[in-house]
DNA sequence: GCCGTTTTCGGCCCGACTGTTTTCAGTCG
């Protein structure tokens, strides 16, 4: 997300956030929090939208008064509202929002009755038993309030998506052994392949006598039971995942699964259409008066609403909606068109497979070809090839080549980009490979201008195939490195170059926006597993979700073309 | 604060669970 949007979103966010202690119209709160999620999901920078001469208040959610206050924020870095607000209510008091059962109305008792402005202030008044005295506040809630902020200031709240695989997978296959279990589905961000999932939704249709929530509850990982009533549950596992369990009527699955899976954005924009043909949407159905309309199949209530069905990866109310009522939704890519994989790693440099063991494993997986693209020379913690050390492992794969069946071994090499923008290896030794993958492992912290023109010169050099990971990004763990992602991308589009899905959990890189950036630009994207073993190329299927969520179709993506297609575009021609 | 073939007012998504209540407010998703 660009820079400016982002900030201007957060500024939304707080002053929704104050608003709502302060107790205001619920319904100007949402304005300002459905402005933020509009800004922030933009994808395009404001300031470039301004330029090109869109109108903010063509932007859902945005009217006349939002409009100038962008203005207000992207001319004077302020928001004067805000300021107002600051001088109102403490800025650090909406921290205390963010802890699981404080919403605005106890925040403002807490807050106005014990002063309380930050998170530490609240678990000593807890501790010290001053909570439970506050009216509509008891022990319970107390003792809630301890156990949640101490859970707050320990823990990362977002999980990746393939630790959420993991664990959610687990749960799913549980409770799928209980007699009378008909069906289980994880929904919510994970089956939309958000690239860190929040907690998990587990839904379970059922007979009525199957002991589902008995299972659930007292299942091997759970640390802490918070909810448990017949058809919702909610459970900490030992990982400080939280997973919601919810019990269905096989009637309602379909309702339920939509509903449940969300986003939050989608379904409101559901509602809304359902709310204008006179009907009522909810997680058992749709329906009209008494009578139910839809609901025991996702698709029987999309097609009730006038629209097909639409895929889960789309769910964020960004334009999906509208191109399934023009027929213009994409067939998104799927795991199945990917004919290879084009970044992986050899035990040559940091991987921990031979080359053939890694030929295997992607061959197991249904692959027509993959590339070994160890790294290069300068980057020596990874043990990085030389010209020389190069030169041999191609002689190797071309023997390989020879008596692997089933599987077509390309040469490649991940070169580093160095500082100045030139590459780790000459020219001559690159001209011997079948693909270069150009990448960042270094000088993260270059300025804006200086890492986009570095990242421009090694897309200029005439042997590099494919960017890899172009945000340099690591989940939960290390920042974007600063550039500037639309001249990257124009630059990809006049140099040929495809950007890289990297798959690898931890990096999930390019991020969806830029996918879709990608497509509207028509620059190919390399969806690549950056195995460094066998058991990696299961990364994958995560790096089609990331695809799927930017809007890409087979057509998008590089490594969807069989083996001779890709090498004619291998060589440019 | 936004929005509009119900357009300048009067709507704005909906239900489960918990704890503190004594019939319901607050929070969550």
């Amino acid at each position: 997300m660009p820079l400016v949007n982002a900030s201007v979103a957060a500024i939304f966010e707080e002053i929704a956030d104050l608003l709502d202690i302060q107790g205001a119209n619920p319904f100007r709160i949402r304005a300002y929090r459905n402005a933020a999620q509009t800004i922030g999901t933009l994808g395009t920078d404001l300031r470039t939208l301004l330029e090109r001469g869109t109108e903010l208040t063509d932007l859902p959610g945005i009217g006349d008064d939002l409009a100038a206050k962008v203005r207000e924020i992207l001319d004077t870095g302020k928001c004067r509202m805000l300021e107002k607000l600051h001088r109102q209510v403490p800025p650090a008091v909406t921290e205390l929002l963010r802890i699981p059962g404080l919403g605005p109305k106890r925040v403002r008792t807490l807050w106005q009755e014990l002063d309380l402005n930050t998170v530490e202030q609240l678990l000593r008044a807890a501790k010290d038993g001053r909570i439970r005295g506050l009216h509509g506040f008891g022990p319970r809630t107390e003792a809630k309030i301890l156990a949640s902020a101490q859970g707050y200031l320990s823990a990362s709240k977002r999980h990746k998506l393939s630790v959420a695989a993991r664990y959610g997978e687990q749960i799913a296959a549980c409770l799928r052994s209980i007699a009378g279990v008909v069906q289980v589905e994880i929904a919510g961000s994970f089956r939309r392949m958000r690239e860190t999932v929040g907690d998990l939704d587990v839904l379970v249709v059922a007979r009525p006598d199957a002991p589902v929530m008995d299972r659930f509850v007292k299942h091997e990982g759970v640390r802490e039971v918070v909810a448990s009533g017949p058809t919702r549950g909610t459970v900490i596992l030992r990982s400080g995942m939280q997973v919601d369990l919810r019990v269905v009527p096989e009637e309602s699955f379909g309702a339920a699964l939509l509903y449940f899976t969300g986003s939050k954005a989608h379904n409101i924009a559901l509602r809304r259409i359902a709310r204008e043909k006179d009907l009522k949407l909810n997680e058992y159905g749709l329906f009209r008066g008494r009578e139910t309309v839809a609901g025991k199949s996702e698709g029987s209530v999309y097609k009730a609403l006038g629209l097909p069905w639409i895929p889960p990866e789309l769910r964020e109310d960004h334009g999906e909606i509208e191109a399934a009522r023009a027929g213009t939704l994409p067939r998104l890519v799927t795991l199945a068109d990917l004919k290879g994989d084009l970044h992986m790693h050899s035990r040559a440099s940091d991987g921990h497979a031979s080359i053939g063991e890694m030929a295997q494993a992607a061959r197991e997986h249904g692959l027509e070809y993959c590339a070994v693209t160890d790294h290069s020379r300068r980057l020596t913690v990874a043990h990085g090839l030389d010209s020389e050390r190069l030169r041999k492992q191609v002689a190797e794969i071309g023997r390989l080549n020879e008596r692997m069946e089933g599987i077509t071994v390309l040469s490649g090499i991940e070169v580093e980009i160095l500082e100045d923008g030139t590459l780790d290896l000459p020219d001559s030794v690159l001209a011997t490979l079948d693909v270069v993958i150009a990448a960042v492992h270094s000088k993260f912290d270059l300025s804006r201008k200086r890492q986009t023109e570095r990242v421009l010169k090694a897309l200029g050099n005439p042997h590099v195939r494919i960017l890899a990971h172009p945000t340099g990004r690591l989940i939960g763990e290390r920042e974007p490195y600063d550039v500037d992602m639309q001249r990257i991308i124009r630059k990809a589009k006049a140099e040929r170059v495809a950007l890289e899905v990297n798959a690898h959990p931890q990096r999930l890189d390019l991020l969806d926006v830029h996918c879709r950036m990608a497509k509207e630009e028509g620059v190919l994207v390399a969806i690549n597993s950056d195995a460094h073993s066998s058991l990696d190329f299961e990364g994958l299927r995560f790096g089609v979700g990331q695809a799927r969520r930017g809007w890409l179709e087979k057509k998008d993506v590089l490594n969807t073309r069989p083996l001779a297609a890709l090498k004619t575009w291998l060589r440019r021609a």
